[in-house]
DNA sequence: TATAGCGATGCGTTTTTTGCACCAGCCGTT
DNA sequence: AACGGCTGGTGCAAAAAACGCATCGCTATA
């Protein structure tokens, strides 16, 4: 959209804090991005930046432009996703901001029975823990999120959600496989593969061994559910996933490519809750806001227990 | 604002219905106009304007498109407004729509003491009958409006409301000057000039002939306030006005100019309410609201009995 | 003190927008 | 049936805006 231009140059100057980073983002000169900005500010009659000697800032009027501009992105997306609903495609662009645990199995599955049927329509999954992802949907970087505890903002509007408990991960071949359900302290002195603490998942686990006095033996810690799924082959380590996170077979407790997956008792570790929302009183674009239809009936098949408003 | 330009354009051919009309009150060429019209259609990816032999008309996507540019136009207003609020100087633009009955008095005094405050707000005072008003509230057309009976749709949110009853008003010589309270029957075949039919006092009126079955004799009919006023002078006719549309000594039964006013019976003509609000959800901009909260204040004043909100 | 990075600016060039003249289609009138 | 008047659309040249390059002044850092 070209009359979005200047407004675009000023969202990207904002987020780069710098008007040569952001012309290099942008593809164009400082020089021409400059003057934009100067001629913006002028017609808004006061600058919007705070000039540094290492580049810009917001100011207080450039704060409340940028929160417009964005907001004035997003009612562009979803009056143009609405425009091209009513020619009968179904186009449009969604952007999810989820968790590691729901990239394995449940998004891409959800995702491709979406497209199966709507096949103009095109995502952007972005991997963010719950605080980034809250970000994000705030400031209009993504339309839908995807959350596994906790929630922060009350900026979220959760649409459906589903409790989950967290269940030990290892080698069939584990000695601890051979228990149905595990206790935390059967994982004393385990080598474990843990997800950075940032991750829900960690978190419940960090409640479980601050209130059981326990450590683990840590050998890995990293970020990749990738990583962690395939290390599991090469070590005799455990590690820790939520049902959304297995495939179903796995969850009811038998292997799945030589790996299975026994409960921890939830008086060890409480349970943590999977949201699935968007931002509190944010129009979704149409596509965005049938593909959250999908994924909440996915969720409510999957977990069809679970209270989903 | 330069990145509004196109958009602006394209809300003056929705209004106009014809590019060659629209470009002319714009000033430019209607080529200039009808090729910015496409390029934008040409991003959009779909036609927003029928082409009919007498001009063009919104389309179902144009219609939505138009909406999302007047919403907006108001964001930006309001940002702006905001933005000139931070820096000290109260500045902004404030559009009312009211009917006749609160531009004699009422507004000229809540304008005069706002302005004595915030000489750099300005003012566009548009009298418009109820649905009109109603109408260019959901247009975002103008900011706040006074409505006197009947609301017809549920997006006017009522800020305050006074009920007011209908007063004759007439030369004090006026043979029914004499009379304390006015019964309809005193008025047949009174000679008697009314307001037009949109009015809200009119259709109050209207309202009491019906259920008496009484017919007044209507010498003029007219859309002037001014000049029913000024005719109650130069021959001895009967008018109607309510509180608001009265000084406060005329009201209390008191001459003013030789003219006097006597309220009619109430089980005759029901009162009415005045609405002051603005539209449901709309976030006014600053000027717009801290003239509402004068406006409401200023009512309160006056009718100190009434249950403002 | 030297250097590297930042935003701002003068100037020539490129791209975009505008205005003029004109076309094709439709409508009501002659 | 032909005409004039209206509509939106288009080719082309002129005007205007945006752009890129080179450069300035400034500040923080080494």
């Amino acid at each position: 959209m070209r009359f979005m231009t200047s407004l675009r140059f000023i969202d990207a100057v904002a987020r780069e804090k710098s008007i040569r980073k952001a012309a290099e983002k942008l593809a164009i000169t400082s020089t021409a991005l400059n003057r934009r900005i100067l001629q913006i500010e002028e017609e808004i009659g006061q600058p919007l930046f705070e000039r540094l000697p290492s580049g810009v800032r917001l100011n207080t009027a450039g704060e409340l432009f940028v929160q417009h501009i964005r907001a004035q992105q997003a009612e562009l997306a979803r009056v143009q996703s609405q425009i091209a609903d009513l020619s009968g495609i179904r186009r449009g662009h969604v952007r999810v901001a989820c968790g590691a645990e729901t990239l394995r199995y449940f998004l891409p599955d959800v995702i491709a029975s979406y497209r199966a049927q709507h096949d103009a329509v095109t995502f952007d999954i972005k991997r963010q823990y719950g605080g980034a992802a809250e970000a994000a949907l705030e400031s209009l970087e993504t339309d839908l999120a995807l959350i596994f505890d906790p929630i922060r903002s009350s900026d979220f509007q959760t649409m459906a959600a589903a409790r989950q408990s967290v269940y030990c991960c290892m080698s069939e071949t584990h000695e601890l496989a051979k228990l149905e359900q595990i206790r935390l302290h059967h994982c004393i002195d385990v080598p474990a593969i843990l997800p950075t603490a940032l991750s829900g998942i960690r978190q419940l686990l960090n409640v479980g061994l601050m209130r059981r006095n326990i450590k683990f033996a840590t050998v890995i810690e990293t970020d990749s559910q990738e990583f962690i799924h395939n290390y599991l082959l090469f070590e005799q380590v455990i590690s820790f996933q939520i049902p959304i996170g297995m495939p179903q077979e796995m969850v009811e407790g038998r292997p799945v490519n030589g790996m299975v997956a026994r409960p921890i008792d939830i008086t060890d570790v409480p349970e943590g809750t999977l949201h699935i929302g968007h931002l509190r009183g944010r129009v979704l674009p149409v596509a965005a806001a049938k593909f959250l239809d999908s994924i909440v009936a996915a969720l409510g098949s999957r977990f069809p227990n679970e209270l989903n408003q």
